[in-house]
Parts: structure tokens; C-alpha cells; sequence
DNA sequence: CTGAAAGCGCTTACAG
DNA sequence: CTGAAAGCGCTTACAG
């Protein structure tokens, strides 16, 4: 072994591995990083080079790597952390943690890393995320949740997840938001179907976007099906839920069902309803947004329209990586799928108890045969 | 302005700061980068400096930063992805949510950028994770659940919160735990206090840290308090709570109360006892353990020891940090607090309707002085 | 208090 | 197919 073998910082360096392969460092840099250049190398070489840098229990070291390819394989993925209040230690938004997974699958299939930078408030305001955008820490972002502003004015590729509407399109970033506009028209025909014509929507932050587009989607329906839009507005938790769903309930003309836009609000709203002796799905069918976990922890389980984010982060993940690797391409919009999950918060399985435990729609094709196939068992059974 | 301040990356580098202040590279170094010999600079020329830098609007490249002072202000956290079925594509456990927060509080506080790793399996078969170990791009490492295995033979500073016990303290490494022995043992004198003496435990996997300790707390608590104990044992999920305690109330003499070694699994005994028509809590005491969120959320909401893992883990982060920043630094071994929550699965309200909506007990003291007001708002009301 | 110079460990045109 | 050399943009002893 040559003695320069463990230099100073203990570890094997690109010279030491030329040394004992009898190479130049560049041939090792052609191999080990394929690097430019790396097409034509005698196979004795290769061999020779792999088994020395296996012997030295070589790895390239990545700063270096990084200084000199001005790249480092690495993006950063802008989150929201929780909000103010008892909630301010956890992540407000619990689909984050499949966002996460999402990415990690993309990033990690093409050999990428992650920073991880979690904000409370506007990211624009922590000098250490811009610090982190601008040193050539990473070679792009991903905007998870936040509002748009300035992200166009980086000087990196940009994708953005989620991100309020408003903004979206306007500089040259991608974004991939989740689809809650058909989804929640899903969620308005299993209502339709099973026969509510008095269906009320209780509305999360109107910053919001998947909130808004869910609205959106109830008047649109209503107008579409001749239903009187009645709306009531919640922030996007428990206890939101909870009022709304009383003044819906102390009206002359109570809604049978209600649309929920989001899953912890219409956690509240089962709630109110049980103290209240509303019975749920009997007396009020009650269909919520987003699919989280939780859903299937409440009583009754909660049907829900969940929305995509693991889908929808590995594909942001993946644009953002194209972005990165291809500065031509184009940033593009996309969405992801939603998909109704239907559990027991609507009576559909009262009416078909014959139907498996859960069942999923993802477009208006399934949605129809679901009641079908249910009708058509009920009749036989 | 100098002509070669945008270099060929569009942006100003520390040459371009000097040449512009009159002064040299070293000085600029000195000052922004807040360097070796940084304490003797006149005011002037740090004035001077700063200026050229905030009109070119400077920022130091972190990949030449690190290539020069051999550390990157960068730590790996090392997390558990999902598990098989049809939980792939979620963390497995909510609480890593909460860890991730308090792992960027300490870091964005000291100034340190996070690289995530989520992991299915052994973090050891990943190749991409052991390079970015070995590549100089961490510090650190926060290895968070997984086994210790191997841990101590990385070339960098570990700390491990809520490893397993077994590998704890082998090597060099620090770690922090929560105290779940203590923290159950405040569950099992809640249950004590409210009355009860056969008391049943439902046990988490035992290659698991907090679950093993939980049933340590419970084998110990009925020596102490002369129960007989009764122990089922599940995989910390909902349905085999719901397969255990189907047990439990199958047998000729039920347990009157369960200290259930996981939030999760509490909810399956909830579901459970519901269709069997037994009421919880008149029929039957339900405690749980871990302080997931959706304990709120469940019916009736369970009474639960939270573990403090935002805390734990912004410890582990500090300790991490410690351990870098000085290598004579001795690492540690930790414990991160538990506490009582009190919500409505163990009639403690029942009992004492007086008592405030959600109570917390963070040790026998506390515990006692709960259950003594309690008492005393009873007698007075 | 400040500067010139070597060094950190890679990558990549440019020759050959 | 391979090597010598310049360059990436910082940091830090060493002089003065």
C-alpha cells in the first residue's frame, strides 16, 4: 500500500487510488465519477482501478465533487412546519409525510439528496434557506405548500407542489398540484347517488388551494345538479368543524349531508354530530377531503376524496430532476389523481352491506359501476 | 463594478468582493466566513467589506467552503420509511413528524442544514446512504429507530434516539431515549387511582425500544402492586389490537381495564369493544401509549403517555451538534420526558365531570395533586 | 491588522 | 485510450 494511502483526514483520496492503480487521477475520476470523457476506457484499466479504490475503501469526496462539477445532486424541499397553537410541534399538514415519501422514492432512484427545510411563515424570510438556495448547496427546489411569491426570481429550477393558485404559471416553474376539483365532484355524485339533494359544504382557508378548488367544485355542482349552495367556513381543523356543523344543523331546512373540506374538520363535525344525537350516516351523511390516515380511526370510518400526494410529490420530484438535468426542458403544470375512498360516513354500505369493507373510485366510470355492481347485489342478496 | 464580478455561474465569488473592497481574498475571508484570525480586523475594513458584498450581493459557495474547512454544517437524519401493505407509503410512525421538528429547531438554530434519509430495511443496505456518510457531505448522523447495528464503526460523531436497547451504549455513540418505563408506569397508577386491579397489557413488537419498555413498566408495576399479570401481545397496529383484546374479553374473568402498549393498537381496542357492545370507559378502562395526534380524534378520545419526541429529538440533534462542533465531547445517554394525558377513555372525568377538558401528568406528583383536586371539586360540586 | 500562497479533492478541456 | 495541468471557490498557516 503506498504511504500516502490515509491522508489527513483518514480517508483514501482519488491520488491514492491512482497511485496503487498505476493510473492518472483523471482516468480515476473518468471511472469512479463517470465523468466526461468515460466512453472509451481499455476494460484492463476499469479493473484495475475499481479493485484499487475497493481496496482502499475509496469515496469520492463530495464537496470536491461538487466544486468541481458546480453540481451537487442534492435538491432543497421547502415544507410548512405546524401552526401556532398546541400545534406548533407537529406538521400541520399531515400529508406532508407522504409528500416526503413521494419525493424520497423519486430522489432516491435517481441518486439525489434532500435538504430538508422546514418553515414557519414565508421561507423568504429565513436567511438561512436563502443562504442554502444561493451557495450552490443544492441544484434546485421543491415548493411544497407555500404560496408562490418570488420563487420565479431564483436562480434555480423551481417546482412547486400544492402551491396556491393564484401564483401558479406565472414565472418559469413547474408545478404539480393534486386534481380536487374532479375529485370533489366524485365525492358530490356518491352523494347524488345516494340520493341527498340538501348536501351543505363546510369550506377551509380561502389562501388555500386545495380548499378553494373544492369549493369551486361544490358550486359548480350545485349549479350544475339545481342545488341550493349553502357554505359555512372553517379554518381547517376540529373545532371549525364543529360550529359550522351547528349552524347547518339549527337551520328551518337541515342539510341531509355535508361536504367537508378537509378530513379534521369533518372529524369535528362527527363529533357535534354524536353530542347533538345526530346519527351519522342515518340521519346526516357526512364526506370528507384529503385521506388522511386518521380516517379509518374515526366513528363511523370517515368516506373521504384523498388526494395523491404521493403521486404527486414523485412526479413534482421527478419534473424538478428533468428540470435540472435538461435546463431546456419546460417546466410544466400537472396534476395528480384523486381517488373517493368509501367507508361508512355516507350509508353507502347500509344500503349494499353486501360490499367489501373499502372500496375506491377514481373517476366517474368507477364511481358508476361501484353503485352498480352494489345495486345488483343488493336485488340478488 | 469590477468586470469580472459575474463569473461563468452569474455570480459574485469572494474574488470579486475583494477586488472591489481593495482588499485581499484572506480578509474577506475573515470576515464573512467568519474565519481563523477573524478577531483583530478593523472596524473599516469589515465595513468596507460588507458593503461590497451586499452590492454584489455575495454569497459564499458552500461546496468550496466545505472543500476548505472539511465540514459541511450538515447532518444526516436517518428515519424509518413505511411498512409493507398497504402502510408503503406512509411513515410508519406519525411521531416523525414531531422529531423532525425538533431536530430543525436545534438546527436552523445553530446554523446546520438537514439531509433526509428516510430508509426501508437496514439503513446499511443503501448504498447511496453509506456514501453520503462517507463522502464528507454530513458531520453526523441521526440515526432515529433503527437498530444501532454497526453504527459505532462510521467515521463520524452518532446519536440514536429511540434505538433499541440491546445495542445502546456499545460505542462511542450517544443516545437519547424516551423514558417510557417511568411514563408507563404513570399510566398504570392512573388506572390504580381510578380503582382498578385486574389490568390487562397489550404488547408492541419486541424488537422495539418504547414497546419493550412498556411491558418492563407493566411486568413490574403488577409485582409491585400485586396484580396478576396478563399480557397479549400484538404488532402495534390496529387489527391485532382488536384480535388482543378479543382475547382478553373472552376470558372468565375480563380485565376491567388495558394499558396498551401503542396508540395505534388502542384504537383497534376502541373499535372492538364498541361492536362487542362493551362500553369503554364503564366496561372497560382503555390507556394508551405514544401521543399520536388522532388520539383527539378517537371515540371516546383515548386517554394516552405521550412520548416527548419533539424533545427527545431536539436533544439528540444538540448533543449531535456538541459532538461535532468539540470531538473531545463525551456523547451521552439520554432520556426524554413522558407524560400523561388525560382525555376520556378511562372515566376519569366520568368520575370527577368537573375536571377540565385534557389534563397532562408529567410525574406521580403531578399525577397525585390531578387526582386529589379531582377528588375535592367532586366533594365541593 | 493584512496579504501571498499553498491546499482542500475533485473535473475537464486540451494534447498526444 | 490516457496524462499533465488548470480550474472550481473557498480556508488557513505563515510572514510581515
Amino acid at each position: 500500500m503506498p504511504e500516502s494511502e490515509a491522508s489527513r483526514s483518514g480517508r483514501a483520496t482519488m491520488d491514492d487510488v491512482a497511485k496503487l492503480a498505476g493510473v492518472s487521477k483523471s482516468t480515476v475520476s473518468r471511472i469512479i465519477g463517470r465523468n466526461v470523457g468515460a466512453i472509451q476506457i481499455s476494460p484492463r484499466t476499469v479493473e484495475k482501478v475499481w479493485e484499487a479504490a475497493r481496496q482502499l475503501d475509496y469515496q469520492p469526496n463530495a464537496a470536491a465533487r461538487a466544486l468541481g462539477r458546480q453540481r451537487t445532486d442534492t435538491i432543497a424541499v421547502v415544507v410548512p412546519s405546524g401552526s401556532p397553537g398546541h400545534h406548533e410541534r407537529r406538521f400541520s399538514n399531515l400529508k406532508i409525510s407522504e409528500a416526503l415519501s413521494g419525493i424520497d422514492r423519486a430522489t432516491s432512484t435517481r441518486g439525489y439528496n434532500v435538504i430538508l427545510q422546514i418553515t414557519a411563515g414565508d421561507p423568504f424570510d429565513d436567511p438561512r434557506h436563502r443562504q442554502v438556495w444561493a451557495s450552490g448547496a443544492v441544484d434546485g427546489i421543491l415548493w411544497c405548500w407555500e404560496p408562490l411569491r418570488d420563487v420565479e426570481q431564483l436562480p434555480l429550477p423551481v417546482v412547486a407542489v400544492n402551491a396556491v393558485a393564484a401564483s401558479a404559471g406565472r414565472g418559469e416553474i413547474g408545478v404539480v398540484n393534486t386534481d380536487d376539483h374532479p375529485g370533489s365532484t366524485l365525492a358530490l355524485q356518491h352523494l347524488a347517488r345516494l340520493g341527498h339533494t340538501r348536501v351543505a359544504h363546510i369550506a377551509g382557508p380561502a389562501d388555500n388551494w386545495n380548499a378553494t378548488e373544492r369549493r369551486r367544485a361544490y358550486d359548480d355542482f350545485c349549479a350544475a345538479a339545481g342545488w341550493e349552495p349553502v357554505v359555512e367556513s372553517g379554518d381547517g381543523f376540529e373545532d371549525t368543524g364543529i360550529s359550522a356543523i351547528g349552524r347547518l344543523l339549527s337551520r328551518d331546512d337541515p342539510p341531509t349531508a355535508v361536504f367537508v373540506g378537509g378530513d379534521r374538520m369533518a372529524i369535528g363535525v362527527l363529533a357535534e354530530a354524536r353530542s347533538r344525537g345526530v346519527r351519522v350516516p342515518d340521519d346526516l351523511a357526512v364526506i370528507g377531503a384529503d385521506g388522511m390516515d386518521f380516517i379509518r380511526f374515526a366513528t363511523p370510518r370517515l368516506t373521504t376524496v384523498a388526494m395523491m400526494m404521493y403521486e404527486a410529490a414523485r412526479d413534482a420530484a421527478n419534473m424538478l430532476m428533468d428540470l435540472i438535468e435538461d435546463r431546456t426542458a419546460e417546466p410544466q403544470q400537472r396534476f395528480a389523481s384523486t381517488q373517493l375512498i368509501v367507508l361508512d360516513s355516507c350509508g353507502f354500505r347500509r344500503t349494499y352491506p353486501e360490499h367489501p369493507e373499502e372500496t375506491v373510485a377514481r373517476n366517474p366510470e368507477e364511481l358508476d359501476l361501484l353503485h352498480k355492481r352494489a345495486a345488483e347485489a343488493h336485488e340478488r342478496g
